[in-house]
DNA sequence: CGTTCCCTTGACACCGATCAACTCTGGTGG
DNA sequence: CCACCAGAGTTGATCGGTGTCAAGGGAACG
């Protein structure tokens, strides 16, 4: 945690360059050069799209404030949410080699998200071999999220898979700093989680009742703390191996 | 399809290409340093791990022929196939960065893989441009599939998502030039097909006697023809987009 | 010609969807 | 300050898609 030079970094700079240490430490340098990407920033009310299904976009945008999410519109109307996306994450690395987003990437609260020309995006791992590495690293990790959500959804009943998304959130949050205590912001609403685990919203509220009153959990004011991690691990059949994180302490 | 030089070619070589090609051409050069990974080649029999969750490989396996399947066994003994391996795929390109496995590869029918150490790998796209982006091309496309399997598990019904899944095999093989007048080969059981969707083998079954009966498909002998196209993915709700590549006729 | 694996079929149970109403909260305007 | 309203959470009754369990059939193989 060296906060030395952290006064004058952009908000959300901070996660941004956590996530991406996961792998291995970055020199000086190569955080600089990752600062660019954060001093371009734009904010996105919520509700509203990030990025659009089909759209083309020239920039790469990484979130640095809020939450977002991936999703797919069915043609009966029906909603899949594929992925969260917390400060640090990108939203669209992809774009610059696939060129055509293939689902929407939609703000869930406000959110502030920073961007650079795709151009200059490609140009970073030529100035460094190790930041290659790192975006590697990312996109290989987010990979093993989608993985382990296709487990939720085809083997888990709806508690474990709640259970398991809670797990998940916190290992992840925890991973850039935004976790306090087993405490942190959850901004979602129960239809949100409800269209990431391919539930409806009447039985996601029957499920988070069911976490509370055994005790796991405590959810209210957008705030949700873990009393029992190891409990709800073991609801949850968590095993955060394919986070590729060591493990280390609260 | 020029086969002028494909005589000489290692079986499974040019369905490799093929995959690798779908992002843009190659050149004669880099066509060759693909080659030395289809040179050291290894059976596995049918039913094998080709590499067991945990494993920390030395070397990164290409699937050159037979069937595979990404899985994860689930602490109740539960198992969730998470995508299925064609010739052209990739099985642990992630392993080169993120070094220990988080997730098991079985063989599904006997399969040849190709294979090299990381050093050499890692060191193909300081070789071509060209090359580094076909990897990167490649493994997008693959987590644009998860993300069409997390639809899949959580917004369709049985029906729809073996119908679904059909589309996508049908375009993938097709990508690697395995398909032959709607038909292919499709070595699958019932029960495998169950644990990709979510479903039992049970249901799995009533399923595609239902698709049978509407004569969209036909199925028998490990082999798929699809009868009306247009159908299975009206029935399906497919759209290829997904997939990222110029559409093209059979 | 028995064994094994896979496919098939039927009866029944259950998890989660659906539909509908009600509560609670925060915000907005009269 | 209160009336109203919209969005989110909560609760209950009922329905339906899939799971579960169990039995049988057919083809490949030693």
């Amino acid at each position: 945690m060296d906060q030395a030079a952290a006064l004058d970094c952009p908000p959300g700079f901070e996660s941004f360059v956590a996530k991406l240490e996961l792998g291995g430490p970055l020199s000086r340098d190569e955080r600089e050069a990752l600062r660019v990407i954060c001093e371009n920033r734009r904010h996105i009310p919520a509700h509203r799209d990030i990025i659009s299904d089909g759209d083309r976009p020239d920039h790469v945008h990484v979130l640095l404030e809020g939450w977002a999410a991936r999703y797919k519109i069915l043609p009966d109307g029906g909603r899949q949410i594929t992925a969260f996306l917390v400060p640090g994450d990108y939203c669209d690395a992809h774009v610059a080699v696939l060129r055509r987003m293939d689902h929407g990437i939609m703000a869930l609260t406000d959110t502030v998200v920073g961007f650079v020309p795709h151009a200059e995006f490609d140009a970073l791992p030529l100035k460094s071999p190790t930041l290659a590495r790192a975006l590697w690293w990312a996109t290989l990790v987010d990979e093993a999220v989608l993985r382990a959500w296709i487990v939720n959804l085809g083997r888990r009943d709806a508690y474990g898979g709640v259970a398991h998304l809670l797990c998940e959130l916190h290992a992840r949050l925890r991973n850039v700093g935004l976790v306090e205590d087993g405490a942190f912001d959850l901004p979602l609403t129960q239809e949100v989680i409800a269209d990431a685990l391919g539930l409806t919203s009447v039985h996601t509220n029957r499920v988070l009742q069911r976490l509370r009153s055994e005790d796991l959990i405590l959810l209210q004011g957008g705030v949700l703390t873990i009393l029992d991690a190891p409990g709800l691990q073991r609801a949850a059949g968590f095993d955060s191996a394919y986070l590729h994180v060591r493990p280390r302490g609260d």
